[in-house]
DNA sequence: CCAATTGACATACGCAGCGTATGAACTTAC
DNA sequence: GTAAGTTCATACGCTGCGTATGTCAATTGG
């Protein structure tokens, strides 16, 4: 068996990197994942990552790209198989929270990445979880599901605020069940103020 | 001019290096700001905060609990002056947007405090800013203002949610005016879903 | 088929920054 | 007035990042 493709170790490389980063930085944190420990993780060193990523910033960026890329199909699944569409986007919505609260996402994406990164309005703007929505957003209003007055982008991010709140409140909640309960309640709430007085029940 | 009691010195002490380290952490950030640099800046050294707040991430914790504090008091005067308990309710929301724009309050208490400390329930929840929201909350309930099933913390979290979000989407866009209004407009009809049929406009 | 060149990493070095252990001065208590 | 405790500064070692440099393999051009 000689030497591979140069293209494909190439990939191996990034991925092996990607996969060991990814979880250093999903268990302990970006600020305590050494770089030497999880490079020799993989079986590389601090070099490959310079060489692929630019750093450890960009070694994060791609981390979450990843699994953004990753949450954006599974949300269009959960969407895809609704009745109806306010119900699709309310089930994504609750499917948003849902997997806001595993431990990797919660940590890497909406904590460490805001921190180092900066807003997420810049690494998540185009074909993201938050474009996802907005387009979702804007279909219902075309729609006529919700309020006319209502401007797509700043309804979802406020959704997505929701969302990341209630999930947060869940994860750390002593009793995760019955926080869960109240916070569907709650959301349903809020997002029945989107609709349009003919479609409130 | 001999010396003043010791408890004054040490309470000078104390909020100098607060001082100093907020405003370091307001602007480079937690990550970026070197002990030595702004414990010198206080004419000081890293000593002084071993001894007082046991380390940086101490630190933080009471930065944070000072500027919390800070906008307690200004959230518990703008509803004070309200004309009814909802619009008060509603001026406090929008008054805790405002307030994560500002640089300082954004970055230390919404981006670096859950990413070095943890999730922001541990650290502010007796007497801190959703302490207050929680309570008008649950007073807005009694008195008939919103739905009877709606839980108080639940509720006061999502908002919170809401709010932050909304902030930070005005911050950091191109257009902060046209994004506050926007956001303004879809935060009221969110609000609105909270409401009792009987108090919808 | 063989240089020449580029790319993909590893190695080595320097430096900043944190935490701790130690020490000195000053205060308070008795 | 002395002993004890407190408040900070100083000194040390360690970890971890970024960069500069080196090396080897793979590709390319003739």
């Amino acid at each position: 068996m000689a030497h591979r493709p140069r293209s494909e170790m190439i990939a191996e490389t990034k991925c092996k990197l990607l996969e060991s980063a990814r979880r250093a930085f999903g268990t302990v944190g970006y600020a305590d994942a050494s770089m030497d420990d999880f490079t020799a993780e993989a079986g590389l060193t601090r070099g490959a990552i310079y060489h692929h990523f630019g750093g450890k910033k960009g070694l994060l960026e791609a981390v979450i790209m990843q699994i953004d890329a990753e949450m954006t199909e599974r949300l269009h699944e959960v969407s895809k198989r609704a009745s109806n569409p306010w119900d699709g986007f309310v089930d994504e919505c609750l499917a948003y929270v849902e997997m806001a609260l595993e431990p990797e996402i919660q940590r890497i994406v909406h904590r460490d990445g805001p921190a180092v990164l900066g807003d997420p309005l810049g690494w998540s703007n185009q074909e993201g979880c938050l474009a996802a929505m907005m387009k979702h957003v804007r279909t219902l209003k075309q729609q006529g599901y919700i309020r006319q007055e209502l401007d797509p982008e700043a309804t979802a991010r406020l959704i997505n605020g929701v969302s990341l709140h209630g999930a947060q409140w869940i994860a750390n909640s002593h009793d995760p069940k019955q926080a869960s309960d109240r916070i569907v309640i709650a959301f349903r709430a809020l997002l029945e103020g989107l609709l349009t007085t003919s479609n409130v029940n």
